[in-house]
DNA sequence: CCTTGGATCTACTCAGTGCATAGATTGTCT
DNA sequence: AGACAATCTATGCACTGAGTAGATCCAAGG
């Protein structure tokens, strides 16, 4: 045992030794359980069993938190898309709806996260890790709707229009199901999902 | 003057004469001035020059006055919807696009309270006036994609797909806007749906 | 007229929050 | 060894929603 590695499991002594992560990791699994509204600073400090003040040397304030969170979300998203977009033996609009469903997915299974990235209000838009991770996301579902080498283009532009009609429409089925359009519960909304989505997508002409 | 009519215009003296009416109207401005999350039930009531416990008597708690709010905002929604679909000279699609603009033109002009409606965890989804005035806005939409005579089905219902795909669609695209997609700032936003939002519905198909 | 009951409103308390500050502790670098 | 900087604790402040007890007022009935 090298004493002198700097380890991620360090003996809990006055120091934490790997604060920053712990206070992810708590406020992950709190906001999974309480949600956005139920989600408090201190409670996350609790749970890493570190005093209420303790996250400031990690976290300017609980913006920048659940800023970090954010991110770590949308960077999840991103990896998620672009799996779903990998299967190149599929057809351009089949790999659409695949993505689409893996978007709708993701947001079911993560709820509370899913809510969290689009709390303009509760988070540091101008934040340029949580800017980045949010354009991988939609860049995507960009690359595959409107082609790998089409030219990059502000989000407004309405040359746009084809990757944002996929976008609003995945995105506006995943929240109608999250805020419980299709029946309140986890499991109502991932059944009528599942039986709702392709015929939904199939509305989708891009 | 008739002093005996229940005027709603009571000098105030210990008892205020309208107080259910006048912390709506406070709350509807605090609402709109601070957005959801700035919302304070004792912010309300200091606006509506009232002691902090006054509104029990008139709400159960903070919960109960937001369904309040979310209710009206879901019937006024609803009528726009319906007023936007009762040009009976245009053809459907034609129809259907221009209430899908006054779906988006109303989120955009009413911020806030189109957020509020959607935030399951302040509301009282259960009340059924909430749900009423819920359903009279989807209605409206539901009737002109599925035709007047089309019969009632739950939300979650396979054939209930086209509308679920225009309500996402509109829903995403409303949701994207006022969540900064296309640009924080008022103005960006609604210049951007303007430019993009009858192409977006271009690639709609029901 | 006058009293009595019920509704409305005030005043106060409590637990909880985010944030700011001051001070204790510890690892690291010279 | 000594000093410094980073990290963590402890405390205080202003704010929140909610609960309670009591003051006030209105509108009946005697």
């Amino acid at each position: 045992m090298n004493p002198n590695l700097p380890s991620v499991k360090m003996a809990r002594g006055y120091h934490h030794g790997d604060l920053r992560a712990t206070l992810l990791g708590a406020a992950k699994s709190l906001l999974a359980e309480k949600g956005v509204e139920g989600f408090s600073l201190r409670e996350t400090a609790r749970r890493a069993g570190v005093s209420s003040g303790a996250p400031k040397h990690h976290f300017r304030d609980v913006r920048a938190l659940l800023t970090a969170i954010a991110t770590l979300a949308f960077d999840e998203l991103a990896d998620r898309l672009e799996a779903a977009s990998s299967d190149c033996s599929a057809d351009r609009m089949t790999r659409i709806h695949g993505q689409g469903a893996a978007y709708v997915r993701f947001a079911l299974e993560q709820r509370a996260r899913f809510d969290l990235m689009w709390r303009v209000a509760l988070l540091d838009m101008n934040d340029p890790e949580r800017c980045r991770a949010g354009d991988r996301a939609f860049a995507a579902m960009d690359r595959l709707v409107r082609g790998e080498d089409a030219p990059e283009l502000e989000h407004s532009d309405p040359r746009m229009a084809p990757s944002i009609a996929c976008w609003s429409i995945v995105h506006g089925f995943a929240r109608l199901a999250i805020d419980g359009t299709f029946g309140l519960g986890v499991d109502a909304a991932e059944r009528a999902a599942d039986a709702l989505l392709p015929a939904v997508l199939a509305h989708l002409s891009v």
